[in-house]
DNA sequence: TCAAAAGTGTTTCTGCTACACCCATGA
DNA sequence: TCATGGGTGTAGCAGAAACACTTTTGA
């Protein structure tokens, strides 16, 4: 069992001037083979589990975390080749973790831009796509996203989550009025405070339901063009 | 390892007035636990072999069914208590086979209309659900109908066929251009004879690739209404 | 010439994008 | 009063559904 786990956070590496960008928790290799490389963390089942409850104590076992509010299976990967040694089958998790948490993690787990991956372990690479295209899929019909913003936020917090994990541009004027109509968002009826260089004050907002649900099932949130 | 393996075929029971609907393959248990009551075909994995391969070998061997166009993974059932005794993993497949072909099968073996399951053992009713969900997904937003159709067909023919899958009233009209628009489908030139009461010969078209392919990201075959 | 079935043309609806314009705040 | 960011109004587009109308056949 590997989970891929997602968050949306800032870029590292000193500047923060940046857009936020989506991330993924992996973890380096201390032994061989493909000493190094970068893996989905995971484990395997117990005798007395299924396979979601499995994934979250591996979870917070093995990297301490706590802070999952997205658990789904993604596909088996059940090549006999798929890595040496004895016959190991794959079972994938999508995780999703809320934009403002930041886990304490062990010291050889790292989160890294999906868009910028490390050297991989094995055919974890091709795992970690498939995560990410799934996440992209549910973004436009189903309510996902609560499970990426903070429980309170602006439009265009919101706005920046959104295209972070779509990997696209997305208004935030389009994106209020889609998630108003089909109820996803509420406003909360309190403003955020407007930032040092002046501005109106943003309304905030929450995810109605903090339960996954499909909300839509023909929506399409298109990229621009 | 559980295939949901689904055909358009005419309701059994004589008067084939009626539309096609689409049916199920199910095996009835003749031991207990659950004696009598029906199962999706399957089997376990074998040493040297990736989960579809073995799925394909499965169906072949135990039902002598060769004729399927599509197979692919849905989610693994996990919950320790779902079958009574030794703890057991079930990974579920959706399987498509086309239309005119009517393999021979066992005489435990039979095809259920999905919207009249016998009793079910175990899990398995919802595992049709499941794949009936995911079927009518999919023939939005990818080609697979050709899975479900003969080569060559007629657009009132293959409105039956999807109108069968979708569980919904589909016009031939529009399902001609929303698969033209697309390139899934092609015309072949010929034409179908009229039948026995007169009317307009019908084109025949056939599908442009008999290889499963997503071809509209966004689509959607709505429900009238 | 009529019924039946296939195919075409056209209207309407809806969800979404794009973008111009107005509003509220800090300095 | 101006820059900055938030919010509203509205035009336009594209996919799809609905349905009236035309075409081609058998009896």
């Amino acid at each position: 069992m590997l989970a891929a786990v997602f968050q949306v956070r800032e870029l590292t590496g000193g500047s923060s001037a940046g857009k936020p960008a989506l991330h993924v928790l992996l973890w380096q290799r201390a032994l061989d083979p493909q000493r190094g490389r970068w893996s989905l963390p995971g484990g395997r089942l117990g005798a007395d589990e299924d396979l979601t409850s499995s994934v979250r104590r591996q979870l917070a076992e093995k990297v301490d975390l706590r802070e999952l509010a997205h658990l789904e299976q993604l596909a088996i990967f059940s090549d006999p080749k798929r890595v040496p040694g004895v016959r190991t089958i794959a079972s994938t998790f999508l995780g999703l973790v809320p934009s403002p948490a930041t886990p304490e993690l062990p010291p050889d787990t790292r989160w890294h831009p999906v868009s910028d991956l490390p050297p991989m372990a094995f055919d974890h690479g091709t795992m970690v796509e498939h995560a990410r295209t799934r996440l992209v899929a549910k973004l436009s019909y189903t309510n996902i996203g609560f499970a990426l913003a903070p429980t309170e936020f602006a439009l265009s917090a919101l706005r920046d989550i959104y295209s972070a994990a779509l990997g696209h541009h997305v208004d935030a004027t389009n994106l209020q009025r889609v998630l108003e109509r089909r109820h996803v968002i509420t406003r909360t009826g309190t403003t955020a405070r407007s930032g040092r260089s002046g501005g109106r004050p943003a309304a905030l907002y929450r995810f109605t339901e903090s339960r996954y649900r499909v909300t839509d099932e023909f929506a399409a949130l298109r990229p621009p063009g």
